[in-house]
DNA sequence: GTCGATTATATTGTAGACAATCCGGGGACG
DNA sequence: CGTCCCCGGATTGTCTACAATATAATCGAC
């Protein structure tokens, strides 16, 4: 869908796999082939590879030698909780980073994310809804122009996925996600930044 | 169990280069090309580029495309403040959980380790100082037993590595660095779980 | 002598080929 | 009837070859 031409810094293969990973499209267990992968998106054995090599080396993937990939299992609960404060401290920072210069640019790119999200919780469709969260949390450590800090959001959030399909519960309340959302970006263009910090403490779980 | 010999699930490759990055033999900067690692390590390019790839998704190495790759300078200071209580969370979490079934083994490589940190402290060779000092707590890590802390904690560590040069300021008071590790061994061996937690943290700057 | 354009070299991007290894099925034997 | 062994297909591990691009070196104009 989206995600082709820019960024040749990484190859289309590993995002576009740890998307499929992330949003729960591709289920933990499930078996990657070098050549299945390969054909599927057009390029050669060699670039599947690469993109194994990066994601196993985010715990998205598991690459035993000769025996293949599979997408890994989630962290177990305990992990989790030991995570969830660590990356509410660190969006927090990325947060307090850069409140005092959000610009038109910034609401406007969130206010997209906003109405893909919208389109998704009305459809109840759950990989999307958590596409753009991700999209949404990935926004803000990208606006910090911090490369380390987007190195340890990324590595914390492949640990806990699965706190997508705890939403799932809801069902009903599913507008409720981009609801909360719309409020936190509110909250920034407000210039509230006490508001922001809990409301956005309280979007990681 | 171990964690040498077998472990094709991690190339050589890689393993050497991050150990060299991460104890300042390969200073931030340094130009990698795939070619001379590839006769270096007697390897074909495929393999290097896909270390490459391992080591840019833990932020080591900056690999700008049809530009090649470097070692990846230090984090700025403000985010090793953020990430340092981070790191004494993740450590002090796995010691928690390994600490009541710590057994002979165990210490027998705590000993092989701190051997070699003695040694390297005697010779001042701070290179093999943050060799070993990196073995320490990957020790502590790995007999843990979850992949995920491991993740972390590498990419965590990746940032971080600056520390080491810190301590070269001592000089003279090298081998206390030694002592204070040992130390750490003695109170994992006297079951004494606070001053271990104390030490621990006090080790991780 | 300096600056700019052009050629030459070095390096990366990608694909494909071949060998090594694993996995499942089928048959022989007890 | 069950177990073991062997084989064929599928998959991974690795390298080399070739194309595309960046970097440097060279040469000419002013």
């Amino acid at each position: 869908m989206t995600a082709e031409a820019d960024d040749h810094s990484e190859s289309m293969v590993s995002r576009t796999l740890r998307e499929e990973i992330l949003t729960g499209r591709l289920a933990a267990g499930s078996r990657l082939t070098e050549a299945g992968l390969s054909s599927r998106f057009g390029v050669g054995r060699g670039l599947v590879r690469e993109a194994f090599q990066k994601l196993s080396s985010q715990g998205l993937v598991i690459s035993r030698p000769r025996r293949g990939a599979v997408v890994a299992p989630e962290a177990p609960r305990e992990i989790r909780n030991l995570i969830i404060p660590i990356r509410r401290t660190v969006e927090v920072y990325a947060l307090r980073l850069v409140f005092d210069e959000l610009d038109a640019a910034d609401f406007a790119a969130w206010g997209e994310i906003l109405d893909r999200m919208r389109d998704a919780c009305a459809r109840l469709d759950y990989h999307a809804i958590a596409e753009a969260d991700l999209a949404f949390h990935r926004r803000l450590l990208e606006r910090a122009g911090q490369p380390d800090l987007i190195i340890i959001w990324e590595t914390l959030v492949g640990r806990i996925r699965s706190h997508f399909r705890k939403t799932q519960k809801l069902s009903a309340d599913a507008m409720e996600i981009h609801e909360e959302h719309r409020a936190l970006v509110e909250s920034f263009r407000g210039r509230d930044l006490a508001a922001a910090v809990r409301l956005l403490k309280e979007k990681i779980t």
